[in-house]
DNA sequence: GTCTATAGTCCGATAGAC
DNA sequence: GTCTATCGGACTATAGAC
């Protein structure tokens, strides 16, 4: 802690002031991924089912992403190492899913449904996420998404 | 820590060397669910199709829930209280689906499917499991998971 | 069982912005 | 003169080393 907060110019007292935890570090731009979701969600057109509203979303977030392509793989791989931070990942996914939840509930969407959609719709990302981070290719990330989302369709229909 | 340790009749150290962690202590009995899960899927008939699969051992697990209603319910509400706890469950829930996805691939189903099965199959849990907490009607827990599956599949369907 | 390292909190002092 | 940000020191709790 010492040593980080020196880095950043400050005292660990004072970084806490910023910082809950040293791990938070780690997870920023979170609040404005979260604030671009709701956005996209409240401005889906009325015809848009829960799913695509939330998937509406799910893509116009992917340029974000898109810019950074090799420092969210460098991120990844230090979280993958850490199960301390993968414990705050899962937390600001969560956090991500419930902020989408909400966005759907604003258009009228009755819980569960809100809650359902908004969860499936964090899991296609995320799978499409870590195809997009480990692929050579570098496929398009919206693309990904939208090829996850058909997956989870062909996965749970056969059930 | 000392007062945990000392109500269970342990020195601090000697609990350590059975919980990796002061929060761990509320984590009990996740081994014996995974064992569940991994054996339900495995002895599923080979004609089930994956979610088929992760359905039928959510539903094999629902018992062991049944008996300690209260319980369940007492814990989730020091968790909800707790971020930290959050966290630790959220990591719980992932090594849940970890292993179900490990029991799918076993079964020859190829990834991204087990994945996704695993993880869709754990939300539908993760939600029936918060409607039987709170439902007074105290309703079957596997009925409750069987429609947040039927949900899901007419969400999903939905875009 | 003791000893130590690290994360994180609380309180009070101080310096600069407006 | 008030308000806010930084800082320093003393303190607690968790966890690990030996």
């Amino acid at each position: 802690m010492t040593e980080i907060a020196a880095r950043a110019g400050l005292t660990e007292r004072t970084f806490f002031r910023y910082f809950t935890d040293k791990r938070e570090v780690l997870f920023r731009g979170q609040d404005r991924l979260r604030e671009l979701y709701m956005r996209a969600v409240a401005s889906a057109p009325d015809s848009a089912t829960p799913i695509e509203a939330v998937a509406a979303a799910l893509v116009a977030a992917a340029p974000m992403f898109h810019e950074r392509r090799e420092r969210s793989r460098q991120r990844q791989a230090v979280i993958a190492a850490n199960p301390e931070l993968q414990e705050r990942e899962l937390l600001k996914r969560a956090s991500l899913a419930a902020a989408l939840a909400d966005a759907l509930r604003l258009r009228g969407v009755a819980d569960p449904d809100a809650n359902l959609a908004a969860e499936v719709g964090v899991i296609a990302f995320h799978t499409a996420f870590a195809r997009w981070i480990s692929d050579p290719g570098k496929q398009d990330l919206a693309r990904l998404i939208r090829e996850s989302l058909d997956q989870l369709k062909a996965i749970i229909a056969g059930g």
